[in-house]
DNA sequence: CTATTTGGAAAATAGCAATTTTCTAAATGA
DNA sequence: TCATTTAGAAAATTGCTATTTTCCAAATAG
């Protein structure tokens, strides 16, 4: 752990219990879990710094509105997004399971509880916070289809798949594979699915598209 | 106190210059244009209530709350929503082409910017109203999924196609065809896709799913 | 004209939640 | 001890908006 250099010389009065940076970081745990769970209106920040175990006081020390709490906790998520979609898409596999094993990754990561709550945060409020809106579209989805993306055009590359346009090709897979299960999700019509739906899902979905589009 | 709408009998005092059914409808029809575009939280009941020409008097004498309005225009629109599932899939045309017909169709229902902003407001309200969530879910979505699912069924039965789940696949199909149009505008990263952006994704659909499940 | 009913305009009420301020109790170096 | 700084708790302030109420002009049957 780092600890602050600036401490060498102590100043006079009461020392802060944590440093600001941690104080911050319990305040945008707190209001994470509250967004997610009651939405932007719906969090009210006397709340937030109870659970953060602050008061507001130190809160608005150290966040000026509630907007900018709102926004630092989505940048916050977008950062821990891009995980390991595919990392390990050996091509020793054929491409019809690499698909599977594609599609398996894809939709865990974006089928979890977490990334649904945040989907309909982004999608409730993009009115009210463009840049968030935006922000969460270039850093979390382009990135993940581009990988998508990145392994169609190599199939292609090697005669296996045949399609069009790649962009528009992804984007059919993208949605064959989590539109309905996220959707119905959204609406709080179902829970998110658990690991062995997703992978029935990731299942047929390889199988119509794969027979859909090898060369 | 009680008004007969027949007025075959008109009643003592001042007339009303409408009948109830038909402030009614004004007052809706405001609030759906304000719901739609500043959502539930930012549409004020006086600007809704200037909007369609009557006093906040008038309104809360047709309509008890805030939320009830919202309702009645969710549910307004899911009447014309069901209006426009017009069920022409003529059987006349070889399996493919009825595919890309239907697709079509169903991407001209789904991605119009009404659309579009209804399905955006249900996401960014089902927590505080579920009622409304379920009754979109069930009286707008389920049947215009039936219509596809009835389709693809007929097709296996007639042996053209061939799939394990029809509710699944139909869910593939339905995601691969709106999914990406419909998310990037949710989040206004886009707007609504035109017709014929619309009519090449039903082709390029049709052509993968098509190849992806003949039997 | 008069009694009676219909709304419109605008003010009043109410409640909630963001943001500020006050008061007070720690801590701690000098 | 004292000066100084950190925070928490709670109260105050502010502003917004849903909902009610008041007051009044318009319309019309009798």
């Amino acid at each position: 752990m780092r600890q602050n250099h600036e401490t060498v010389k102590r100043s006079r009065g009461r020392p802060q219990k944590r440093c600001d940076a941690d104080t911050l970081h319990l305040i945008v745990e707190a209001a994470d879990r509250e967004f997610q769970s009651k939405g932007y209106a719906g969090t009210s920040i006397m709340t937030v710094a109870q659970r953060a175990g602050v008061s507001t006081k130190t809160l608005y020390k150290l966040v000026a509105t509630k907007a900018e709490l709102f926004e630092r906790t989505i940048q916050d998520r977008i950062g821990r997004f891009l995980l390991d979609v595919v990392d390990d898409v050996s091509d020793d596999l054929d491409p019809r399971a690499a698909l599977e094993h594609i599609l398996f990754a894809f939709g865990v990561l974006t089928l979890s509880p977490e990334t649904i709550a945040i989907t309909r945060l982004v999608i409730s409020e993009c009115e009210r916070f463009p840049e968030v809106a935006r922000a969460f579209y270039q850093s979390a989805i382009v990135p993940v289809n581009g990988i998508i993306e990145a392994w169609l055009t190599t199939q292609k590359d090697k005669g296996l798949l045949r399609f069009d346009d790649v962009h528009i090709t992804s984007g059919l897979l993208r949605g064959m594979m989590i539109m309905e299960p996220q959707r119905t999700a959204m609406m709080a019509q179902r829970g998110a699915p658990h690991r062995d739906e997703i992978a029935l899902r990731a299942r047929q979905c390889a199988d119509v598209f794969y027979n859909g589009c090898k060369a």
